[in-house]
DNA sequence: ATGTCGCCCTCCGGGCGA
């Protein structure tokens, strides 16, 4: 069994104690952030490497984004072109002893107005889902596991109220019909609505406004893990570890997604 | 809705991004 973790952490140096228990109570072999807000020569190795991550890969910038890839297996970054302008976005792993790829991306938030002529960031997100896109469909890659936080709620009831939120970024219908055409590409195989079937609402992101934070909170589902078809079938379970929203103190206002795989 | 975070570069609090 090999149990692949993607939570938007926003900052890692911040959320290093929770990171530590969520790494003692679920025991990730590969744990994949987003939002680790710091630069590569600051990143904490060395608190991560004592959690058992002793495979680390990172690309940071100062103040933003940032994405890492912490393991116990070994890991190998490809030699490919990362996505977007490399500002800490996109990192691309092959785990060699499961032959596995593993891609981290960190898909721009867009900004509050949803339209690209008005708003460089809603322009500049549908770009890099369009190069996303338009490089998963030209690679088709087999055994290949695409994660991250991308930012966009593709489902009605990844959403607290569709008909409301289809005015907002991250539900807007450019952005739902960007999701679906990326996951026709390959036919990818979202896991966790496999094990929490629509129409159950489920979310992985709540705003730091709620004030009395609960699962049923108005949230959204952000956060994914996609499978290639050829993957599907390894599939144990897929489930959100919507607890670390109440650990105490200062938690994240993303939860862990959880897969486990029978490799 | 404009309520909360975390980072930065310092005018150490206000701007920025989320």
């Amino acid at each position: 069994m090999l149990r692949i973790v993607t939570w938007n952490v926003n900052s890692v140096r911040t959320r290093l104690e929770h990171i530590a228990r969520f790494s003692s109570e679920y025991a990730p072999d590969v744990l994949c952030l987003q939002e680790t807000k710091v630069r590569d020569d600051m990143f904490p190795k060395p608190a991560l490497s004592e959690m058992g991550y002793t495979q680390q890969l990172f690309a940071g910038i100062p103040s933003n984004n940032g994405v890492a890839i912490l393991a116990k297996t070994p890991i190998l970054e490809r030699n490919a072109p990362r996505l977007g302008r490399d500002d800490g976005r996109h990192l691309s792993v092959t785990l060699p002893e499961y032959d596995l790829r593993l891609d981290n991306v960190y898909v721009p938030a867009g900004g509050n107005l949803p339209d690209p002529e008005l708003n460089d960031k809603f322009a500049y997100k549908l770009d890099f889902m369009a190069h996303l896109t338009t490089m998963m469909a030209t690679e088709r890659p087999k055994r290949t596991i695409l994660l991250g936080d991308m930012n966009i709620a593709p489902g009605e009831y990844d959403v607290f109220s569709h008909r409301q939120m289809l005015k907002f970024v991250s539900h807007t219908l450019v952005e739902i019909t960007a999701f679906e055409k990326l996951l026709r590409t390959h036919d990818w195989h979202n896991s966790l609505r496999a094990d929490v079937l629509e129409p159950q609402r489920i979310y992985s992101w709540w705003s730091y406004r709620v004030r009395k934070w609960q699962p049923e909170s108005r949230g959204l589902l952000l956060d994914h893990i996609l499978l290639s078809p050829d993957l599907m079938a390894q599939q144990q379970q897929a489930q959100l570890a919507q607890v670390t929203r109440s650990w105490k103190p200062k938690p994240s206002d993303h939860a862990p997604l959880v897969l486990d795989l029978r490799l």
